[in-house]
DNA sequence: ACAGGCATTGTTATCGATAACATAAACGCC
DNA sequence: GGCGTTTATGTTATCGATAACAATGCCTGT
């Protein structure tokens, strides 16, 4: 509220007497300032009201200290993971993380990350293997980083971390077929906007394929995020379409619980009269009774070997791209039998 | 990946053969260039790969054209949505939006508060109303617009968004009391760092003594972010303290949902032996089988509100600090009977 | 035909911090 | 005590875009 405009170094300088490079190496940690003086230029500062302007370091040192990572959604507990462990990954080299979000949106997704870019980060971490041509071009051409994560891109634009969501998927198929279920449907992943959504579906339906079996059973649920009671409303429709299904393969824990929901409301015992899967390990399907079999993608585990990648090529060795690949674990819980 | 540093706007001019300042106005909307030379000037920083720096332009116009906001987590649905609704309601302006989050610590907070007012900021948007003395004079001082939300600070900072947690609790509490239930019990918000959570908590107190009931049932469900499983940790210690609850009401509707689910492993009917109330109206309470009562804050009003609010303060207008009052809603399910 | 107006482009100086270089004082070593 | 060395500070130029001002050319009306 305060008219009058913000104080700069060059105040500060005065007020105790020194230059404003001084001032400036005394805002660092390192530099030579003695003892006396950085407490006087600090105490100075602070009566001023002064405040560092990162833009005008920024500019003249060409340092941003700050890495850009998109993310489809900020309401998942799984992107909210990775990017944790991404935070812990960099905080002791004193990088920050300038985010933003897609609404899993390739579009979205390009203006963001043109938006990111003006801003010079030292790094880009984006979320996902599939972009709009010029993103790609975007990416390519920063001269910075760039990590593709929660996917393995037949083509990647950089380093990568991330895991097949069709191996994923496969591996609980055969988890069901081993159970003595055969009509085995799946739900969700048919918009185009859900791109690791269709991997799982493409995945489902190659593994049911593999051990031939009938892969048609297959319900859209709608553009991502896919909600509980797109989940709830798919299951009805499942249930409606093929009634002796056996089991259902969920695109995500969220739309699994919702189908669950469905399977209670219509008093269908789980897993005895039919058995769910998720996707995810997401809190609710280890509270929810019965509790949800999943597949546990390691979202932290992407955040802290990202955080761990940029750190070793910022770090001066120009590597070529590298690829870091996650395997995922299937939990079994009480809703697989 | 490319090593030689990446082309300005001197580069582009030179190409096009015109003056930087000409470059400089192609890249704005409504200046004066002619329409053969914008298309020219773009297709030459195309070729280059120019990439405009917000930076320096940042630096000379004093024009950041964004907005800070801090929220406790990133991974939650209410503070997704009032997000949404200054995202939406700042869109037009241009203005965009710089994400930061506290983990519900405010010392976290206050450094967070920092690294963003070192960018320069036109406003700052910060969720709760208690801060440190430190963060409380940064953003005093910082001569920008500060909006208080999700809260009715006794001592406002600059403008504020919010609603009063202990009524809207008292209203949930009338509600039970209407249905004849007199033995209630409050989860959560015992941690000194979850201060909404506390003031719910102290507006259960408030609202039992008004009526003359016995408001000692109070479990502790530990920090924030209260989980579904620390839900159900209450719920069995509440159940093994006070056995003859007649009603519960939780800081939140993933703890009381978490509640749900222990009452559902021991058999207990919700609502016939023990009535259910959450808070924040998450989808899982609309779902879950059966649904919860709860109180809808509408985070997205609070979010669109400030956007409104920050829009015309910086339209000019230099009103005094203005408060704008949400009045939660309660939602009466099949959890309460 | 000419003054005044508008549209388009150019020139110069500047935003605030700091890299690079220069310098002065303090210190160690034989 | 003299000389190289380290430590603490100052000076100057600069990062890249653009505000403010200036200049040019074209058009319009009378």
């Amino acid at each position: 509220m305060t008219p009058r405009k913000p104080p700069t170094m060059a105040d500060v300088a005065r007020l105790t007497g020194v230059s404003p490079m001084t001032v400036s190496r005394a805002f660092k940690r390192d530099s030579s300032v003695s003892d006396a003086r950085r407490a006087a230029i600090l105490q100075a500062a602070e009566e001023l009201g002064y405040v560092f302007d990162d833009t005008a370091s920024t500019l003249r040192s060409q340092k941003t200290n700050f890495v850009a990572v998109t993310i489809p959604s900020l309401n998942n507990a799984n992107f909210a993971d990775t990017l944790r462990g991404l935070t812990e990954g960099l905080k002791a080299s004193g990088l920050q993380i300038l985010l933003g979000h897609t609404n899993y949106d390739i579009t979205e997704e390009e203006h963001l990350i043109e938006q990111l870019l003006r801003r010079r980060p030292e790094a880009i971490v984006v979320t996902g293997g599939k972009h709009t041509p010029r993103a790609r071009r975007m990416l390519a051409r920063a001269g910075i980083p760039v990590v593709e994560t929660w996917d393995l891109p037949a083509d990647p634009i950089g380093h990568v971390v991330g895991f097949s969501n069709a191996a994923a998927v496969r591996g609980m198929v055969d988890h069901f077929i081993k159970a003595g279920l055969t009509r085995i449907a799946f739900i969700g992943g048919d918009a185009d906007r859900d791109t690791r959504g269709t991997d799982r579906r493409t995945g489902f339906i190659a593994a049911m394929q593999a051990q031939g079996l009938d892969a048609s059973r297959l319900i859209a649920a709608g553009p991502p995020p896919i909600s509980m009671r797109e989940g709830a409303d798919a299951m009805a429709a499942l249930l409606g379409r093929y009634p002796d299904t056996q089991a259902v393969i969920c695109v995500s824990d969220l739309s699994a619980f919702g189908a669950l929901t469905e399977c209670q409301r219509r008093g269908l015992p789980v897993p005895g009269r039919i058995a769910i899967g998720g996707f995810g390990n997401y809190e609710i399907g280890a509270v929810s009774v019965p509790s949800l079999t999943t597949i546990d993608p390691s979202p932290h585990r992407i955040g802290a070997e990202t955080a761990g990648l940029i750190l070793s090529v910022l770090g001066g060795m120009p590597s070529s791209p590298r690829l870091i690949e996650i395997h995922p674990e299937l939990l079994v819980r009480q809703s697989s039998g």
